[in-house]
Order: C-alpha cells, then structure tokens, then sequence
DNA sequence: CTCTATTTTTTCGAGCCTCGAAAAAACACT
DNA sequence: AGTGTTTTTTCGAGGCTCGAAAAAATAGAG
C-alpha cells in the first residue's frame, strides 16, 4: 500500500523540482522554473530564495543575461559549485579511475591507475579502492567535508540496494560490498552501481533529445552489458542490477559462455566470442581471459579487408545480437540503441547481419526505424553517470530532505 | 520534466489513497486507515466524512463489529455499491462476455454469446459488441446513469493509451478503436485492455500475498501471451501493450509461428504447436486455426498415458517456455510465476523440460526457488482484471478527480 | 534626458490542508 | 453506576501554494 502525502512532504518534493529543474536547464530564470514545474511564481520565488540563503543555489552575473529584450531582465539561477562535491569511482578491467565532481559537475580532482584485477586478492583489491579515495580526500584542493556522496561503477551484477557487487568479469572475487566498505571506511554515503546503467544514466544527460524515457544502451566489449531506461527510468532486476542481455539465449545448447552456460548472447557477440570465432577455435574453446582493445582492432580492419572468418565472427555477433534485440524488443517495444565499447567501433562489420536477424523477429517489425548510435569509449560515459547519479542523490535528499523514514518504497529510481 | 505538486493535489491524492486502501482492506475503521496511509486520524476523519456524505463510502452496521473487544468499537467503512457501477466486456475466440459491476465488485447483470469472430467482418464484430453493451445498459436492474466505466479486454495487441485493439489472434481485423467506438456510443469512458495484462491485474487482488511487488502471469492458450508486474506497476511496452513474451525468439529460423515468422517460443507451446507437434505435422506445416479446449485435454490424456509423439510435444513445449522463460529472468530476475488457460492443465507435462531448460539459462540460478502456480480457467480471471481495472479507475479518476490537464505523465500503470 | 511600455520578481492576504492535543463518544468490565 | 479503554471528532496552530497587485529593472520613444 502505497503511502499517503503529507503536509510537510510538499515543500520538500517541490524543493527537490526546484534543484531538479534548475541542474537540467543549466541557467534558468525564476519564470522559466515556474514554466517547467508548472507551480505559481510565487512558490518559486519563495523556494529559490531559500535555496540561495542556504547556499545552494546561486544567481548569475546580470552581465551574462544573454539576449536582451524589453522588460526587467531574466536572472540566472545556477547550482552553487561549492554547495557540495561528490566522488566516481570507475572499477573495470586492470584499470582503476577516480574523480572529485563540484555541485555544478565540473571535475576539480582525478586520479587513474592500472591494476591486475584478475589476479589481486580480495584484500588487495579493496585496499586499492580506499586508498585511491583517501588520496583524492587528502588533496589539498578538497574540502572533505564537502564531499557528500561517493559513487562506484563496476562491470558485473550488483545488487538492488547498490551496496555490493555480486559477481564481476573484472576480478574472481564475488560479493563485496563496497558501498558499505567505504562508507564505514570514510563516512560518506555511497553507492555500488552496475557500469551499463551508469551509461544509460549518462547517455540521458548527454543527449536528452535522442535518449529520453525510453532507449538502451549496450555494451560490446569483453562482455556484453546492457542499461535500459523505461519509461523514463533506470530499469532494474527485482534482486540484481538486471538487464543482463548478454545472458539472454540466443541459440540453446550453443557456444560457451564466459559464464559457464552455453548459447548466451554473450557466446557470440563478446570480444572473447568474436576472437574466438576470428581465430577459429571452435564454439566450445574455453573464453579467453582478455582481448586487448588494440588486437580487436586489428581483427576488425581485417574483416573489413577480407571476406574471412573474421568478417563471419562479426556477421554472427551482429545476428547474435539482432535475435537477442528482436526477442527484447517483443517484450518492451522497439526504442533507440546506443551501442558503446570498442566493438562498437566495428559496428560497420556488426549491423547488416543484426539488422537482418532483427527484421526476422516480432521486435523488428518496423526495423527500419530502430536507429543506432555508436560511442566506442565507455569510461568516461560510466564515469559521467556516477557523477550525475551521486548528484541527484545529493539534490534530492540531502538538499530537499524528507520523511525518509516513512514505509513505503520512496525511493525511485530516476535515471 | 516532471511536474510540481500543487496545493490542491494534496487533498486529491489523499483521498484517492483513502478510498484505495477500503478497496483493498474491505471494510476498514478509521484507525486502520491511518494506519495503512500514514495520515493522521484528524485526516482520516475529515476525508471520510467528506466521501461518506458524498455517497461513495458508507459506515457499516455497527453489529457487524467483529471480535469484541474493549473501548469503543471501530465503525467500518466500506464501499458503497451503489456509488457507481462499471462495465466489463472481455472478447475472445468466438466468445463474447459482458458483466455489470458494482462499486463494491458484485456482478449485478451479465451475458454471455457465441459469436464466430473468426469469420466475422468488422462490422459485425463491433455491432456484437455494442449491441450486447447496449442490452446490458436497457436492463431494468441497472441505473445506467451510474455506468461511470467500461473495460474492453481482448487476446492480442492494444495501444499503449488502451484505446484500441491493433491485432488479435481471435479476428483477422486490425486496429479497432473499441475504446473510442463504445466512447462515442454510449457517452462512457472505455478503456481497450490486454486480456493478458487483465489477469496479472485480477491475480494481485485474488492472491496479494503471493502476487504483489513482481509476478508473471502467462496464458498457455491457443496463443502464448504474458502480463508482467515489476516493482508494483503493470509492464506495458513503450508503444503498445507490450510483453509479447510468446514471440521471443526460442530457436532462430526454427518453427513456423502463426504470425508468420519463424522460431518464436509460441511456435512450441502454443495449443496449435503442441497440436502440430503431437500429430507430427512438421514443424513447417500451417498452423491450424482452433484446437478446442477438449482436444487439448485429450492430447494432455494420452501424453500421460504413454510415451509418444504427444509426450514429446509437450517436452518441447517446456522446453522453449524453459528458454524464454530464462532470458525474460535474465533481464528482471525471478519472479512467481502464474500458469494460465487450458494447456496450464497440463503443467505437470511441462514441467519436467521447462525447468531443464531454465536451468541452463542466466535467469535460473536459482531455478529451484521460481515456483508456478497454475490456474486453468483464463476467462473469470480476465472478468475480474476487466472490473478491477475500472472500479480503480473510478476510485482515482472520478472520485478523487483533479488537475488532469496539466503536464506530465500523471496516469501511472498501477496493477 | 525623461517617460512609457514591458517583463521579471517579490510581497501580501486568502484559502486549504494536515497535524497534534484534547475532548467526546461508545463500549466492556467490575 | 463507575472506571478503564479504544475509537472518532473537534479545534486551533502552523505551513504551503496561489492569485493579484506592487515593485523592480530595463529598452525604446519622444
């Protein structure tokens, strides 16, 4: 049962609009909020000068006014960058990446380091990731006590909560539970999230046009990972992160998976699987540990010059992943795809045989109109994610906070 | 961009939660609504004073108090029948049925009819049904001012806005527009529903325990249709009724499929593929057009009788259920499972092979613990999703009426 | 340079709504 | 008949949003 609103529940959700409108419109006028939330100019007037005493927001210059027309001039309302900052935390193959993000998203601290994640000790592993954030804390730049939010990204399945990962390609250790980790370790509040949601999450701030209330986002690297946005919000398994497309069955009793089972999307259309099928070692050759970025390079340019088993690895990821496409589609409707990754690249190589596979599919009955985008780097589209994600927590309930701890399930997931 | 929460919504949600948790609990006091909604009892009591003198709820005798106990009794509130009526009219294959509804879900008039809606023109089929509508309205029982709602459910694909009827399995005309057509006849506000999200709908009131938060009710029938619940909210596609989880892909260019493409999970357990493949027809050869409910439970008989092509049939049936079964777990997680129609009758013979299959998949990890229930009767189930999904759209839309012309998507999906 | 038209923002009182506390109501038990 | 207990109503206080009007800030006209 769902709970009922209460009186003091209103200035809070309407606060919250308030932040929300303004981090989306970047610079707007005290009108054009009231335009967008659809509340009188009074409550705007009244919200916003409390959100400016309180520091968190901020009116712009007069000089940046933009266009002048007749009449008293619009004033900017915009987020106050040192009204808070957050941190990303990027966990993916061998590679570990941070970032300090001001209120207003701009990065004011980074650090990056290579690692052996296949090989490290659950201790290592952990140790590293505290580590890194200590020193990103330490930075003289920083003010600690600003820092309102830590965000961590991981390839692999997390659970609903985002407080843990559960099983990662990137490393054998399963079940750690970062979230808690580092929030006991530094008393920050933080979240574990999977790193195709943050993509999607990311690809919605990028380009709201294109990516609005419904798209997906697909991952094709080592693994195939998948971030769906529905209906305006981040889709999610009822236990796990969800959304694994890659373990979708393409073909039952098929080629290997990296995940011990056979006939996943994943077997066909995974670097290792279009490796695998380049080099010829047959359908049930054990998954390599790795592929370099730069050898599936290499294997694409090849397959675009020659009419070879590297051409037919690519024809049958693409129809790997145009049934696995066609048989979503079925179930939530045709919606625009971004594809990201460094097979992405060789979408080229990918797209005839997806789209002929699609086309023989109930999802693919106006295939013609299923657009595809291709954005062959994912780091800094998951980094952009996690920054976006920590700061709409810290928008809505740090600075519109509220009964949080009424029944009910308040908290949406707004991607 | 969503939209504030204006100053009068406040009265609007609450009341719609009021007469929503009657709804749910029966006959409720005050207190126990407090209790549910989290409002205060000032709240309550001055809510419910204002829908009991506006007729839509009333006290209930205070002999019917229940348990005796200390202190002053709790008065329960309930529906008031006559507050409003609602309309239910579910079609299927060569069948038409209609049922009145009170406000307090008591079917007070109804009708049933053979039609051949196979051979049917569009003509006929809406003159059916508006007519046996009409019937309905002209019975002396019923006050047709009170009609407040008609649903309309029907096999096959509708619009995402439930106005219109695309495809159907039951009729070779497409894209009815029942909802406006009955609309425009009789002045009431129709809705087009899938019959299969119908019975998801009645399964959440029939069994909340059991059906709450994520479910997945699927129809075993001549066709395979699903309705999906995810996190409390009826999962319909972004453009149409969506979940067409019988025209996932189970084996690329396998099976033919009665929509004319090829390997679809419905090409191996609908009622004409378990037919065809029980007869050793060839998996290629036309699906035929009925197979009656008789003929299934005979197949079903012999199946269990001895081991033959009818057993097979049935194997291979679970076995793409299994399948499809794991991938749609694959992107949500488990969930209850609610086995539907006539061939759900037969689950103990597809059983066996559906959880092989779905042991092979991502999405059945934990394959031990997803748990079917079965229920063979699909038509009372879609009767009572019809009615409830009109009675709550009374409750909310014209009892507890509001600022529906403002922006944003205020009319959520709620089972 | 002053005045007017225009647009944005703030101010102010009115009208609701919910809440907590206290009172009233309605019964069981002694 | 009196007491204790639980439910329901009443009442004033405090908040919130809204509309209308006022104030502020500027461009353009004369």
């Amino acid at each position: 049962m769902s709970v009922g609103i209460r009186h003091d529940d209103l200035r809070r959700r309407n606060r919250a609009m308030v932040i929300a409108a303004v981090r989306l419109a970047g610079r707007p006028s005290r009108t054009e909020i009231a335009a967008t939330t659809g509340l009188s100019h009074s409550t705007i007037s009244a919200i916003s000068s409390d959100l400016i005493s309180e520091g968190i927001l901020a009116e712009g210059k007069p000089s940046e006014a933009g266009a002048l027309k007749r009449g008293r001039p619009q004033v900017g309302l915009g987020l106050n960058p040192e009204a808070a900052a957050v941190m990303t935390v990027v966990l993916s193959l061998n590679f570990l990446s941070v970032a300090v993000i001001d209120y207003a998203g701009q990065v004011i601290s980074e650090e990056q380091r290579r690692l052996d994640t296949l090989t490290m000790s659950r201790e290592a592993l952990i140790g590293e990731c505290v580590a890194i954030v200590r020193r990103r804390l330490e930075d003289p730049d920083i003010d600690v006590r600003s820092v309102a939010r830590i965000a961590l990204a991981i390839q692999g399945i997390t659970d609903t909560d985002a407080r843990a990962m559960l099983w990662s390609p990137i490393t054998p250790q399963t079940d750690i539970a970062f979230a808690d980790i580092l929030e006991a370790e530094f008393g920050i509040p933080a979240t574990m999230e999977n790193d195709c949601n943050m993509m999607a999450v990311a690809l919605r701030w990028r380009d709201p046009e294109r990516y609005r209330d419904d798209f997906i986002a697909i991952l094709l690297s080592h693994g195939i990972g998948m971030g769906l946005v529905l209906k305006g919000e981040l889709f999610t398994g009822t236990h796990s992160s969800g959304g694994e497309f890659g373990h979708m069955i393409h073909r039952p009793n098929g080629a290997l998976c990296r995940c011990g089972r056979r006939g996943c999307v994943e077997a066909y259309a995974g670097n290792y699987a279009i490796w695998r099928n380049a080099k010829q070692l047959g359908e049930d050759s054990e998954p390599v540990a790795d592929v370099s970025d730069a050898q599936m390079r290499a294997l694409a340019a090849t397959a675009r010059e020659r009419d070879g088993p590297e051409r037919e690895a690519y024809r049958k990821a693409g129809e790997a992943l145009g049934y696995g496409l066609g048989s979503l589609f079925a179930l939530i409707d045709p919606a625009p795809v971004a594809m990201v990754g460094v097979s992405a690249a060789a979408f080229d190589l990918i797209e005839p045989a997806l789209r002929e596979a699609i086309a023989q599919t109930a999802g693919g009955q106006h295939s013609k109109s299923i657009s595809f985008d291709t954005e062959p780097n994912e780091l800094p589209l998951i980094r952009e994610g996690c920054a976006m994600r920590a700061l709409t927590f810290v928008d809505q309930e740090i600075f519109a906070p509220g009964a949080q701890a009424r029944a009910g399930g308040a908290g949406k997931n707004v991607a």
